[in-house]
RNA sequence: GGCCCCUUGGUCAAGCGGUUAAGACGCAGCCCUCUCAAGGCUGAAUCAUGGGUUCGAUUCCCGUAGGGGUCACCA
């Protein structure tokens, strides 16, 4: 029996050839040196930040190049796919504020000439591909059941062999057409597995685009191509769709880039030019026992685009940080160019670093600079965004007093060197909720008085201050000083200088009256420029706020 | 265990044979006509290890150790 009577007999329905797809997904018509390259997920989990830094970059080259990002589906694994995985892919893109030219944009919507874009829906197109190998003889059907398998990997590890089905250990391999027909006509299940022609003892070479030259042994294993129930396994469907799809360049987790060896052995297979590949550092978290590994899509929730987004991490920020890890001199260029706009940046595989550990603490630093640059309107807009989604009460308040808060949020803002204590939307009601009437009416005055022990006197003083002193029509200087005539009418010193030469004299110093006002008017120990508070409350408010004392 | 990648302070990293071994984040201290957030200044903290090559190695070569990844009908 021939190959090709035999792949006739697996594949009866396949009419196609190569050629006809060929001709169907033509090369892309684009200017030299456009990068086409895909994000691939496969919707078996969350999206996170280590996904999240190849798909920017994927995002990112074709826009420097005036290629084609696109966004294929990987869902050969049926088992493990989860519930509204490809909702959560699309819209975790959306979070960071990229966009694809072609794909998926919903489980049943795509765009783009090449679809389609989801796996599932490409069998024909992988039947006959397979097809083809088989009747040239480059992949076999296999009836080894998972048991026989297990035996054949206990047997290596017992004498020490290197594990695998290959060579002398891939029994069908040796079996003849007439024995493959006949177990296929009866029935038994089989996957397809490809003929390997590779020598261990050789070596190949081949050049990343981020690791530079990597030197592999050759592959020799016969990698199942076709899992038994007629779904492909990644490795072959990326060689058929990559090509077919006309990427030019996958990048990848390096988690990939032991598997190098059998990509290019298919790719040889068919007589298709590889893709270049760039395979990057896995961003990495040191887990609860203190081991670091990569992050899961399974376990680590915390390091979803899900979770930063619902912590109220800025687009922007997220952006910048991903950034700094997808080119390590990124951070001496936004430096250089503090106001410039991301997309100005130029990024290249030379200056990928390595596998970073997830570092909060500078993602949080990023994300202080990049609010304390946006205008008062600005973040009262992502604010409200975020609010409608993430805190409804505030996004009531915000939305019925849009002046108001606006006034607010552009306290120290817009200016050369603004205010930067918000590193995420959650903090702005956590450091500013005192500034709305309706969340200050119903908290638990919790009035941190710090030092100052006498609540008579602070009463007292406060009122006289509020009531005799305070005007909204004063300017800065005008009010300080007031607050000084105010702390030397009682007894405390006027100016620090003053303080520290004869603490004695004193009850205390202004920065005592300051914190009266402050914490009598807000609560809070802590909060930005108390001139602007009062001024933006407003003296009603003020008095009111001293009664309830 | 086999194969592959990697190794400069707590983290991210400059460096590419001769440097007082940059910078950023974090940390500590000081300063700053009201606290805080900043900002300014200062500081602590790094070349995994052994052997070569060399007049000279953080830098080049080899070994060792350590870290990571991968060895599925998962991607």
């Amino acid at each position: 029996m021939t190959n090709k009577e035999l792949a006739e007999l697996m594949f009866p329905n396949v009419t196609k050839t190569i050629e006809d797809y060929e001709k169907e997904y033509p090369k892309r018509n684009l200017p030299e040196g456009a990068v086409v390259s895909r994000y691939a997920p496969s919707p078996t989990g969350f999206v996170h930040m280590g996904n999240m830094l190849s798909c920017f970059i994927e995002n990112k080259l074709p826009q420097q190049t005036n290629g084609v990002f696109y966004l294929r589906i990987e869902d050969t694994d049926q088992k493990r796919e989860v519930e509204g995985g490809i909702d959560g892919i699309v819209n975790a893109i959306k979070m960071l504020g990229l966009e694809y030219n072609e794909g998926v944009i919903s489980p049943t919507e795509q765009n783009g000439d090449y679809g389609p874009y989801i796996q599932s829906k490409r069998k024909d197109i992988y039947d006959t591909f397979i097809k083809y190998l088989i009747e040239n003889g480059m992949a076999y059907p296999c009836f080894c059941n998972a048991e026989e398998l297990d035996e054949i990997r206990e047997k290596q590890k017992k004498i020490k062999d290197r594990i695998g089905y290959y060579g002398e250990y891939a029994r069908c391999r040796h079996l003849d057409n007439e024995e493959r027909a006949k177990k296929i006509k009866e029935g038994i299940p089989y996957t397809i597995r490809l003929k390997s022609t590779g020598n261990y003892d050789k070596k190949i070479q081949f050049k990343d685009l981020v690791k530079g030259k990597v030197t592999f042994p050759e592959n020799d294993q016969d990698i199942v191509l076709v899992k038994s129930n007629g779904i492909p396994v990644y490795h072959f469907a990326h060689v058929v769709d990559d090509h077919l799809m006309r990427t030019t360049h996958v990048l990848r987790g390096e988690d990939w880039l032991s598997s190098v060896p059998v990509h290019i052995e298919l790719f040889n297979k068919f007589g298709f030019e590889q893709p270049k590949y760039a395979h990057l550092g896995l961003i990495m978290i040191v887990d609860s026992n203190g081991v670091k590994r990569k992050i899961s899509k399974r376990k680590d929730t915390d390091f979803t685009v899900e979770s930063y987004r619902r912590r109220g991490y800025p687009t922007v920020a997220l952006q910048e940080y991903l950034m700094t890890i997808a080119n390590t001199n990124f951070e001496s260029w936004r430096l250089a160019n503090p106001d410039a706009s991301l997309d100005e940046f130029e990024f290249s595989f030379s200056k990928v670093g390595s596998s970073p550990l997830f570092d909060t603490a500078k993602l949080i630093n990023i994300s202080k600079n990049c609010i304390s640059k946006m205008k008062a309107v600005e973040l009262y807009d992502n604010l409200l965004d975020w609010t409608k989604e993430y805190d409804h009460e505030f996004y009531d308040l915000l939305s019925k007093n849009k002046e108001y808060s606006i006034k607010v949020l552009n306290i120290e803002r817009e200016q050369k060197k603004p205010r930067k204590d918000f590193s995420n939307y959650a903090d702005v009601k956590k450091l500013n909720w005192y500034m709305f009437k309706e969340l200050f009416d119903e908290c638990k005055k919790e009035y941190q008085w710090q030092n100052i022990k006498d609540i008579n006197e602070i009463k007292i003083i406060l009122n006289d201050y509020i009531n005799n002193y305070y005007s909204a029509e004063d300017d800065k200087d005008v009010w300080f000083n007031k607050m000084k005539e105010v702390a030397v009418k009682y007894g405390y010193a006027g100016n620090m200088k003053e303080y520290k030469e004869k603490p004695d004299k004193f009850k205390g110093n202004i920065t005592d009256i300051a914190t009266i006002i402050r914490v009598g008017i807000t609560t809070s120990s802590m909060t930005p420029d108390l001139y602007e508070i009062l001024r933006i409350l407003g003296k009603d408010e003020l008095v009111e706020r001293v009664k309830l004392l």
